[in-house]
DNA sequence: CTGAAAGCGCTAACAA
DNA sequence: TTGTTAGCGCTTTCAG
C-alpha cells in the first residue's frame, strides 16, 4: 500500500501538495497537479479515508435508515440513493431497522452517531425529536424521504393530491360507486399516508357530487394478499357494487384483480382499478396507475444533501420540492358498463 | 463530543485503559471497567470510529457488493446480511453495481480498496481473478453468496439438486411430459444457476427414464413477464402440451399460473406448475416450490466472515457450507388428468 | 503556489 | 492489571 508520502517523493512534492492536488481543495500549480496525479496513478495509490476523515472531519459517507428492502418503493429509493451517491464520490451504509424500538435505538447511538456518516437520510421512520436533535447537534445534515419529519426538509409526494389524481380518473370515466382500499390505521406509522390518500380520494368525490360511504372503503396491508381479500369483500356483495375501485398501492390493486377474476369478474368491464405507484409488475397486469418515482426521491434527497455538504458545487437550489407523479392510463380502467 | 480522555479522566484511569474497557480487547480489572462505563454513559461517549480504525486498521464494517436491489433473491440475501452485521457490531457499506464495467471497476478502486471495509460479501457476481487477488492481497477477507468464485469461499444452494427435486416431484405424481422454463444462456453470468437448473432437470427425468425434449424447453428472463410468455408458447400448441411445468424461478412460475389461465387452463387440473425461491408471492398463488433461504445465505456469509475477522470468538467452523433448501407442496401440483 | 509541522482521536506496544 | 507514549496516514493552518 503506497503512502501519501510514497506520492509525494515520486513526484517531487510535499504531501501537502499531494493532499491538495488529489482533493481539489486549495490551489495547485497545473505543473505539480500533473506530476502527482501521475505518480499516484503509477502506485496505485488511493488514499486512506479513514485516517482523511481523521483529519478532515469529512467521511465521505452517508448513512441511510430504512425499514424494509423488500419492497418496491423503498428498494427503489435505496437505488436511487446509492446511484446518486456513487456519482457523488460517496458511500453508502445501510441501517436497515424494521421500526423496532430496541434495536433501533441502538443503532442511532453506536452507529451513527460514530461518526461515520457525513449525513443521513431517513426513508419512511419517524425521527423521534431526540433524534433529529441529535443529529442536528452534531451538525450532520438530515433529509427525510416518504414522509414529514418535524423540522427536517423532507421529501414526499403529495398524497392527498395523487389520491385526487387516481379518483377522478375513475369519476371521469363516469363511475359513481368507486370504493378504496386503504391501509388500516394502525398502518399509519408511516407519516399518515393511508390517511392523506383517503382523503384525497374522499375530497375528489364530495368535489362530484358523490358521498364517500363506509362501506365502500376496505383497509388493507399494502401487500397483494391483503389488497385481494379485501377486493374480495368489497366485490362480494351483489348489490350496489362498486364498478371501480382505487387502491392506495399497486400491490393491493393487484390483488384486487386476481381477486375479481377469482370472482368470475372482468377487469375493465365488470370493474375498473387503478392503483398508486407504479410498480414493475403494473404493466405487465395493465394496471392504471398513477406513478411515482421513488428512485428519483431517493437521488433527490442525496442531492439535497450535497448542496448542504459541498456548498457552491452545484447551487440549484430547489427550495420547496415538489416531487413528480403522474397517471399512467392501462387497461384496468374504463367507462362503467350502462 | 466527549472524547477518550474525557471518559479517562472522570473514570479516574488512562486512555488506554478506557479503550481496553470499551473494546474488550487486553484485561481490565472488573472495577475499573464498571467505573469507566458508567464513566462513558454519562458522557454519551461514543468512539470515533475513524480515529479507531486508523490506529487499530480495523474498520468494524463490511462491503456488500450486489447486482440488484429489487429482487427477491438479493433483497433477502441483503436482509440477512445486514441483520447479521449489525448482530456483531458491524457496519454495512452497500454497492450496488449494475454488473457494468466502468462504474464496477471504479467501485473496486476507489471506494473497497480506500480501507474502508474489513471484508467484502459478493452476491452473485463474478469477480475477475485480479479484483480477487487484490483483496487477497490487502488481507481482505472475500465471500460469495449466490455462485462460485474462483479460490473463493462460497454459499451457494445446489442447484442441481434443487433442481431434480422440483422435477422428481412432478415425475413422482406422475408426470412425463414435463416442460422447463430456464434462463437464456445470456443471463448464465450468475454462475450458471440457469444451466445447473437445467442439468438436475435433464438429469431427473433421464432417471425416470424420459428423454428430454427441446420442445419442452423455453427461456426467459427471470421477471414474471418473461415466464409469462414462455409459458405461453409451451401451453400454446394444443398436441404434446406439457402437463407439468418446472420453472427455474418462482417470479417466471408466477408468470406461467397467469398464462395458463390466460389460456383457459386451470392450475393444477390442466397443468401443474412448480418454481424454486418461496418468493413472497408464493404462497398467496399456492405454488409449489423449493424453498431456498436467502436470508439465512446473507445470515451464513456473514458467519463465515466473522470467523476470519474475529477468530475464536465463535469457534463454529462449517468446513463445508450446504445450503438448506425444501420442498413446499402447495395447490399448483396435482396428478396429471387421465 | 508550496512546505513544515501540528494535530485529528484512538490503539497497542512497552514498561511498570 | 495499568499507564505512558509513539504512531496510524492524512489534512490543514501558518509561514514563506
Amino acid at each position: 500500500m503506497a503512502g501519501i508520502e510514497d506520492v509525494a517523493r515520486l513526484a517531487g512534492v510535499s504531501t501537502a501538495t499531494v493532499s491538495r492536488a488529489l482533493s481539489g481543495r486549495g490551489h495547485v500549480s497545473p505543473a505539480s497537479k500533473a506530476k502527482v496525479l501521475e505518480a499516484a496513478a503509477r502506485l496505485g495509490y488511493v488514499v486512506s479515508s479513514n485516517a482523511s476523515s481523521l483529519a478532515s472531519g469529512r467521511t465521505r459517507n452517508v448513512g441511510v435508515v430504512i425499514p424494509f428492502l423488500n419492497r418496491w418503493f423503498f428498494s427503489s429509493v435505496l437505488e436511487g440513493a446509492q446511484q446518486a451517491l456513487l456519482r457523488h464520490g460517496y458511500d453508502l451504509t445501510l441501517y436497515n431497522l424494521s421500526g423496532d424500538g430496541a434495536e433501533r435505538a441502538s443503532v442511532f447511538e453506536h452507529f451513527l452517531l460514530r461518526q461515520r456518516v457525513d449525513a443521513v437520510i431517513a426513508v419512511s421512520l419517524e425521527l423521534t425529536e431526540s433524534e433529529v436533535t441529535r443529529l442536528h447537534d452534531l451538525g450532520k445534515p438530515l433529509v427525510g424521504v416518504g414522509g414529514p419529519i418535524p423540522g427536517v426538509r423532507t421529501l414526499t409526494i403529495d398524497d392527498i393530491a395523487v389520491a385526487r389524481l387516481a379518483t377522478e380518473h375513475l369519476i371521469g370515466l363516469g363511475h359513481r360507486r368507486i370504493a378504496h382500499i386503504g391501509g388500516d390505521l394502525e398502518f399509519d406509522l408511516d407519516f399518515h399516508l393511508p390517511t392523506n390518500r383517503r382523503l384525497g380520494y374522499e375530497s375528489a368525490l364530495r368535489d362530484a357530487g358523490i358521498e364517500p360511504e363506509p362501506k365502500y372503503f376496505a383497509p388493507a396491508d399494502f401487500t397483494v394478499a391483503g389488497g385481494y381479500h379485501a377486493a374480495k369483500q368489497l366485490l362480494g356483495s351483489p348489490r350496489d357494487r362498486p364498478t371501480a375501485i382505487f387502491a392506495a398501492s399497486d400491490e393491493m390493486a393487484l390483488g384486487t384483480i386476481l381477486a375479481a377474476r377469482d370472482l368470475g369478474m372482468s377487469v375493465p368491464r365488470d370493474v375498473s382499478v387503478v392503483g398508486i405507484d407504479d410498480h414493475d409488475l403494473a404493466d405487465f397486469f395493465g394496471l392504471t396507475t398513477v406513478a411515482q418515482f421513488p428512485r428519483v426521491q431517493g437521488e433527490q434527497a442525496v442531492e439535497t444533501l450535497m448542496e448542504q455538504l459541498e456548498p457552491g458545487s452545484d447551487a440549484s437550489e430547489p427550495a420547496s420540492i415538489s416531487l413528480p407523479y403522474e397517471l399512467r392510463v392501462r387497461s384496468s380502467t374504463a367507462r362503467p358498463e350502462v
